[in-house]
DNA sequence: AACACGGTTGACCATCTAGTCAAGATTGTT
DNA sequence: AACAATCTTGACTAGATGGTCAACCGTGTT
């Protein structure tokens, strides 16, 4: 039987600590590495435990990516999903957009695994993906769809829209690297003038 | 002494013929389970090869990841290095977009070993990143500042739109798998619609 | 103090993987 | 045909890696 995925258990301290540091470890592991990319002992080393003592809170490697990807899943829909079908056309959508750029800056490591495991074929997520999240975009995009009938936004493809939104805010987080080289380095920031550029854009773009 | 790198010696059709195809091969390994995720086992298999017949060729997997890397990074530049600073600023960025999306749909594989190095933070594109490109990215930066300035063009940090402009045509490649299921997989292709969009995001964008 | 349970680990194993090597097969040239 | 150069591969090695296990340690409860 799994370890973790009994909630029956009320867990002691130690086991909510342990576990913890053990995500944030893997977080750091598996979003820089990938999965096939990563070792136990590199997530045990930088969890600052050992080998086996990381395989007595989880089942194994997989079980630990498991449980970051589904923790990380229930958040990705939140944003998408505050989008008020009665609330000002543009308003919404740039709240939207803001926030997810303020994801991609606060949580790059989520954003990179998630990035990862897209570029490699999404082979972990396929459910979530065609479940979930299709549904909720396809009922966002009706939405944005009435609100460019009603003349409220510039007419687009509502799908590409959003597939644009998550292009431009999470390549600030996943090719941050591409962007920390090109830039100097040490001088320029990544995310540095990334809010104003996109409420430029998307204020030009959707305003009909 | 490596064996590829000496173009000295002529070449037989057979190594060339094996050659391709170890590195198509390669590709389309590499490209979808990123360097670590990659066995050499699985590339001659994909190329139709035993292993130590693709190690007679190639002096190990490092160096047939480097070949990729350096023949990719040849076209990388062109199309921005096609950027002329004497031409319709407009014309000059839209054919510099649509070129960039062609790609992407092209040579979708070439686009995710990219992404797969820059996600994992570059560490075998660093010279490349920091070097020729970021030479050529402040160049041509310039030449949009000095456009956007002659008010040709809607003032706009540069940089950021050029990141803009990776990351939207990128997309479309990097992110298939994502696309592709969250749409209806089988009846929508992950590229339709895409240059048309492009097309009226940065049409809209540019026109001042 | 003694017990029980939760927590920890060194040593170990089976499997996978990059790379080697020597022997054999194929090809081109005379 | 005969020779040399090129090409191919089965069998192997060393090291990495995911995972196990029995023994040991720590802590709170009685």
């Amino acid at each position: 039987m799994s370890k973790t995925t009994s909630p029956s258990k009320p867990q002691t301290r130690i086991q909510k600590r342990n576990i913890m540091i053990i995500l944030d470890a893997a977080l750091e592991v598996f979003s820089t590495y990938g999965f096939r990319g990563t070792t136990l002992d590199q997530i045990a080393r930088q969890a600052g435990l050992s080998k086996p003592n990381v395989l007595y809170y989880f089942d194994g490697k997989e079980a630990i990516h498991l449980a970051l990807l589904s923790q990380l899943l229930e958040t990705w829909l939140d944003p998408l999903r505050a989008i008020d079908p009665q609330g000002d056309p543009k308003t919404e959508l740039m709240r939207y957009i803001r926030h997810k750029l303020q994801m991609s800056r606060d949580f790059p490591r989520e954003s990179r695994l998630f990035a990862n495991e897209i570029v490699q074929g999404a082979p972990r997520m396929e459910a979530f993906l065609q479940g979930d999240l299709r549904d909720l975009v396809d009922e966002k995009a009706s939405v944005i769809q009435v609100w460019m009938e009603e003349g409220k936004l510039t007419r687009l493809d509502p799908f590409h829209l959003i597939f644009s939104i998550w292009a431009l805010t999470q390549h600030y987080a996943d090719f941050e690297a591409q962007i920390r080289l090109v830039r100097g380095s040490n001088i320029v920031q990544p995310h540095d003038g990334s809010e104003d550029f996109l409420d430029q854009v998307f204020q030009k773009l959707l305003t009909p």
